[in-house]
DNA sequence: ATCTTCTTTGCGGGATCCCGCAAGATCCCT
DNA sequence: AGGGATCTTGCGGGATCCCGCAAAGAAGAT
């Protein structure tokens, strides 16, 4: 069997790898320090498991993992992070094709708890996650403060920057709707529930920070959101064209 | 000579104790897992050195070295960090107090410049800052582009969501005042830089979001951040007081 | 004292944002 | 087909934001 490991930090990687040869003793290991290199490497060898880190710089995990599970769906994947962030569940789950086996644990689990993970993601086919995520997922699917993929679409936008009347352009619907939503947005991430009055706020800013700050939203999202943003921007000929 | 380790990370933690080990033979080693536990264990000591990491649940590193320093401002502290993101850099070097040792290396260094930067700190008292770090420092500094401390502070105001009426209040400058400083902000952003057209944007929103992926804006920013603003908010009996 | 330069402040106005209200539109259930 | 719940859209208006303009102040140089 022959194991991917993707992980900028060292220190990490060297555990990763003593972890490895305990668990699946005779298994053949590859390693790499970034997203792009690991996409490489992978595509040199067939069948192949893969561990890997969803911060790094030049091309995350979710990324990278992203771009394999679409040539290759059958890859396992152990994805292995420091957090446990709204935004990083969402955007793993949105990868996850069909059948494939994966796993989510964190770094601050028990070595006990990422091999015994390991040997069912790579040996037995089946998807482990932490029970850390597991509950944040919970949370972000049947609370009732929960977000629609619609409302997270125009959240994402918000966070960007962009104006209603963009927004609506963007998504293909009015101006008033987009302002609904935005509504509802406020409402669900408590914009208003503040003990010194409600006027204090730039509504629009502060739903952006409280996402922030409930790790809805993270840098690595809006980079990812930027990037789509920009060839959106360029695709769709805009007619305006700068005031100043 | 004592050591407190202060790190969440177990990995890390066991790194860092054998670099400890063999760059200080014969030191005591005291261990925390977070900034609270870490600032009590600092009290029961009497002189001490302290390995540090930034990004820790509950409480941070700069909290724990701001305190730390208050009562014992000789302590010798090596902040070892994975980033070098701006926020970081500023908060760091804004609570320095005159003439104390200390050091700044990221996770990616080599085991010998750990090594070596632990030696001149801990031994020598001498202030040793990650190359990649001081140019960041540097940046922040000289550069055309570069914050003030008020503009600073005005941008994080921004980043909460206050109005601009509020940040004139807490600022204790006029509202036209806030405007000002807030199109410098814009401009030093680069928040007209923007291929498709200028009134794409919502400004402030742009602007903070440019911060962030600048890393101008962290997370850990915006919680300390976040945590003054509450406190103001209660110390300062607010007039208005909620339309809704 | 005078001039220069930079900053602060007020005023005004156009653009945007936030949202209540009400008229359709859509969908589901019976 | 009818009824009810939800969603979308337009209109209107008050509040806020962004910024040009110019007067008043502050700091420094000659």
């Amino acid at each position: 069997m022959t194991v991917l490991i993707v992980e900028d930090d060292a220190v990490h990687r060297a555990f990763l790898r003593d972890v490895l040869v305990g668990t699946l003793p005779g298994c053949r290991l590859i390693e790499a320090a970034d997203g792009v290199v690991g996409e490489a490497l992978a595509r040199e060898h067939e069948s192949m498991n893969v561990v890997v880190d969803l911060q790094m710089p030049r091309r995350t995990g979710v990324e990278m993992a992203r771009t394999l599970w679409r040539e290759r769906p059958g890859t396992a994947i152990m994805f292995w992070s420091n957090y446990a962030d709204e935004a990083y569940v969402r955007g793993v789950s949105r990868i996850v094709p069909e059948g494939a086996a994966y796993g989510y644990v964190l770094k601050s689990a028990s070595e006990e708890r990422l091999a015994l993970a390991l040997k069912s993601v790579f040996l037995e086919g089946q998807c482990v996650i932490d029970r850390e995520i597991r509950s944040v997922q919970q949370k972000s699917a049947d609370r009732s403060g929960s977000f629609t993929d619609v409302e997270y679409e125009i959240l994402v936008d918000l966070a960007l920057g962009l104006t209603d009347r963009l927004i609506a352009e963007r998504r293909g619907i009015s101006l008033r709707s987009v302002q609904n939503r935005l509504g509802q947005i406020y409402d669900k991430l408590g914009v208003y529930e503040t003990e010194a009055g409600s006027d204090v706020f730039n509504l629009r800013m502060r739903a952006v920070t409280l996402a922030g700050l409930r790790k809805l939203l993270n840098r690595n999202s809006l980079e990812q959101a930027e990037a789509e943003l920009a060839a959106w921007l360029a695709a769709s000929p805009r007619a305006g064209g700068g005031r100043r």
